[in-house]
This record gives C-alpha cells, sequence and structure tokens, in this order.
RNA sequence: GGGCGGUUCGCAUAGCGGCAAUUGCAUCAGACUGUAAAUCUGAUGUCUUCGGACUACGGGGGUUCGAGUCCCUCACCGCCCA
C-alpha cells in the first residue's frame, strides 16, 4: 500500500498519512524541498537530512538537458547519483511549459498579484516554448538547442530517472489566459494525463496525475472529476491563480478541486510554500508541498522568521549583534549573529548561502512538524 | 633639468565641440510560490508648483552661439631619459 491514512482532522479536512516507497517513508503533511538539477543548492543531502525532511523534488526538464537522463540511468539512477538515499519526486516539466513559454521574461509569475490585474501579457521576448496537440517543441536555455517533450518522453526520462514519485506531463497556464485558452490547455493536460497512466511501465514508481483549469471554478471542478477519476497513485494540483472575487485563488481553487480527489489517495499542492497558505491548504486537505521559495528567498539574502521575512542586507543589520531568531535551533541561528551574516552576504561569501538555506529550510521542517503535531492533537 | 601620460558624480572607468555626462563596483529600495534565479528590477548632484531651474568633469584665464572635450598657464600624480 502506498499511502496509509492514518488519521483524519475533525476540525478541517486535514489528515495525517503515511507515504510508503521502496526508499523509505514520508510522514505526511510533508514538504519536498526542492532540488532542481540534483541537489538542494547549497546543502549536501545529509544537511537536509538532518534539517528534518524525508523526501526532495528534482526536475526532469532540467536533468535530461544536463547531464542527460541517460547518463544517470546508466550511473544507477538520481537516488545513486546524488546520494539521496530516501523518497525522492521527479515533475515532469509540465511547469516548465509555462515558465519558459508563457511566463518566460513577462515579469508574471504562477500567481497574479493584485498590481497585475488587468495586465495582458505582451512581453516581446522570444518564448522558448510551443505547444501542440502532440507534445511541446522547445529550445533548451543552456545552448539554444531544440529538444521536444512529449507525455510519452517525459515518462520515459522520469523512468530512467527512477525517482519514487513522478508527475504526469501537463501544461501550466499563465494566470493571464483566458478561459477558452484555459479550457483548451487542460482538455490537452486531461488527454496527455490518459497518455501517461498508458506509456508508464516501471514498477515502484508511482504516477501522481496533476488538475489543471487556472483560476476558473467550473474548469477546475472538471479537472478535478476527470483527473481524479483516472488510476493515478496520487494526484497533484498545479497551474497558475488569480486574486480577488472573479479568479479563484489558492484556497478557492482547493475548495473546487479537493471533493473530486479519492480520500485514499495523497494530494500535493504543486509549487506553493508561504507558510500561510501551506497551512490552509493543509487545513483544506493537502498532503505534500514543494517550493523553491525557501531555498531561493535564502540565496537572495531574506530570512524566514515567525515574524515574517527578513532581508539580512538590509544596513539596519549590520552591527547587530543578535542571531536571526532568538529561539531558533538552527546552525546559522545558535552560532552566528545578524551582524556576520549581513557581512557574509554583502561579501559574496558561499557559507551565506548555506547558513541561509539552512534556516529557512529549518523553519520549513519545524513548521511541518507543528502542523503535524496539531493535528495529531485535534488542534487543526 | 628634459620628454611623455594623467586629474570626470564614494572608488574605478567612458567621453575627442551640443552633456546632468558611459560602464562596472559600491550604496539604497523592491521582487522572488512544481528554480534559465549565489538571480532580476529600479534609484543614486541639489532644488522643484514635475514644466523645469540651479550647480557640476583639478585651479585660473582664453577661443566659440556653445567647452570634460580646443588653446595658454598653474598645481598635483604617474612613467621614461639625464
Amino acid at each position: 500500500m502506498f499511502f496509509k491514512l492514518l488519521k483524519k482532522s475533525k476540525k478541517s479536512k486535514a489528515r495525517l498519512g503515511l507515504i510508503k516507497t521502496e526508499h523509505g517513508v514520508m510522514k505526511t503533511p510533508a514538504f519536498f524541498p526542492v532540488a532542481t538539477k540534483a541537489t538542494v543548492k547549497a546543502l549536501t543531502p545529509e544537511e537536509v537530512r538532518e534539517i528534518g525532511f524525508e523526501g526532495i523534488l528534482a526536475n526532469t526538464y532540467h536533468l535530461y538537458l544536463q547531464p542527460g537522463n541517460k547518463l544517470i540511468k546508466k550511473l544507477g539512477g538520481l537516488h545513486q547519483f546524488m546520494n539521496w538515499p530516501g523518497p525522492l519526486a521527479t515533475d515532469s516539466g509540465g511547469f516548465q511549459v509555462f515558465s519558459l513559454g508563457s511566463g518566460f521574461g513577462s515579469g508574471i509569475g504562477k500567481i497574479l498579484k493584485p498590481e497585475q490585474v488587468g495586465l495582458r501579457d505582451n512581453s516581446q521576448k522570444l518564448k522558448l516554448v510551443k505547444i501542440d496537440e502532440d507534445g511541446v517543441t522547445f529550445t533548451s536555455h543552456l545552448d539554444g538547442s531544440r529538444h521536444r517533450f512529449t507525455p510519452e518522453i517525459s515518462i520515459k526520462i522520469q523512468e530512467d530517472l527512477g525517482a519514487d514519485i513522478i508527475f504526469a506531463f501537463d501544461e501550466a497556464t499563465s494566470p493571464l489566459a483566458d478561459y477558452e485558452y484555459n479550457r483548451k490547455a487542460m482538455e490537452r493536460t486531461h488527454r496527455w494525463a490518459k497518455r501517461c497512466l498508458k506509456i508508464k511501465k516501471r514498477t515502484g514508481q508511482f504516477l501522481f496525475g496533476i488538475v489543471q483549469g487556472g483560476p476558473f471554478k467550473e474548469l477546475r471542478k472538471a479537472s478535478a472529476q476527470f483527473i481524479g477519476s483516472l488510476p493515478f497513485d496520487g494526484f497533484g494540483v498545479g497551474g497558475s491563480y488569480g486574486v480577488g472575487d472573479s479568479l479563484g485563488r489558492v484556497d478557492d481553487v482547493l475548495d473546487w478541486v479537493i471533493p473530486y480527489l479519492p480520500e485514499s489517495k495523497p494530494r500535493h499542492l504543486l509549487g506553493i510554500g508561504y507558510l500561510n497558505d501551506i497551512k490552509m491548504a493543509v487545513k483544506k486537505g493537502i498532503d505534500l508541498f514543494d517550493c523553491a521559495m525557501p531555498t531561493r528567498l535564502g540565496r537572495h539574502g531574506v530570512f524566514l522568521t515567525n515574524k515574517g521575512e527578513m532581508n539580512i542586507l538590509r544596513p539596519i543589520h549590520r552591527t547587530d549583534n543578535q542571531p536571526v531568531m532568538k529561539n531558533c535551533r538552527c546552525y546559522a541561528c545558535q552560532n552566528y549573529s545578524r551582524a556576520y551574516l549581513n557581512h557574509l552576504f554583502k561579501a559574496n561569501e558561499i557559507l551565506a548561502a548555506r547558513l541561509a538555506t539552512e534556516h529557512n529550510l529549518w523553519l520549513m521542517a519545524r513548521f511541518f512538524d507543528r502542523i503535524k503535531k496539531e493535528i495529531r492533537m485535534g488542534k487543526l
């Protein structure tokens, strides 16, 4: 049994679960730190483990381009290649269809900001992706060479990589895309989902289908209904979200989608990582998360704290001898002052990225510890 | 003593008659949600009723409608030859 539901909250739709893979278990709700290119940037796998994470997520698109899925397969698979013995997930490359396609160079993320409402994406930058019924053709961001992903190719690459959890090849749309476009993209994603299920051969890997539909209620429901009815091992909620009343925000989307996703299977909210969003999503029945945010913000000098974000580069921290967070037991907070961290970032020292990444992931891990505890104690 | 070269907004640079003046660094602010991200964006003479106005390229003098930009001179800093 891949997923075992251990407890359902009486106060919300939150749940405790256990994911069992050939490479160990994950207690859910859980967070996958993102290891796009087969490394959680700045940390060793041992460090990630010691902080408290059971699984990490790598990316099919990046590893296919460099160093190549065939090479990784030859070298014993991704677990062995990157020395990560635990549960491992790979994204399908579907998100890159957005980030290198309609999202490319537009300054638009996958979540629309209030100040972006009414904007149209008229980016002049050359998009690196072309989409058709069969798949997508894209230009490598590394050397400009041309490549093609189809559902079949994505699954084949993910089988070569050998992660425990793999994702169906989908299309994440821009939050600026209209209803009609989202409907077409969603229907195409549905056809791709069936092809992914059909082509997958390797055992010991669990395939997640992905719900799309953008910020539109009707589409989200239809997508959850369709994807939820297919024999996937778990389900991802992906795509873009809107803002305000007319377009569904993350919490709206979960309200629309969760009722159609089988209770006996794990649910993964793709790419959402702010703590408030996570807590909200857990209460709505999400089990798994991944997000580049804590590690990226860390590298950019932003420390997550229980009082919000702290940009350690700000001049006010230059002479401050206290740790980032008084009661934090991460390595950085136990040993270094804000002044020192400010210095490391300004001096562009590698240790800065390491300490900040470690802190942010530490905070994230403790946050998930607390969430699990609260569910266990019936408080959430 | 002689010969070159240099002195530009914190530092370093560009500029060869129309210039509030290039670029890098630094500084300040902002962004970051399935990672083209140790990245990216913006600001960085003063004042402004946002139209502009004023003061600026070592000092002084000159040529010119107009001078970092050309000429003279002084000061300082380099390098080379005695």
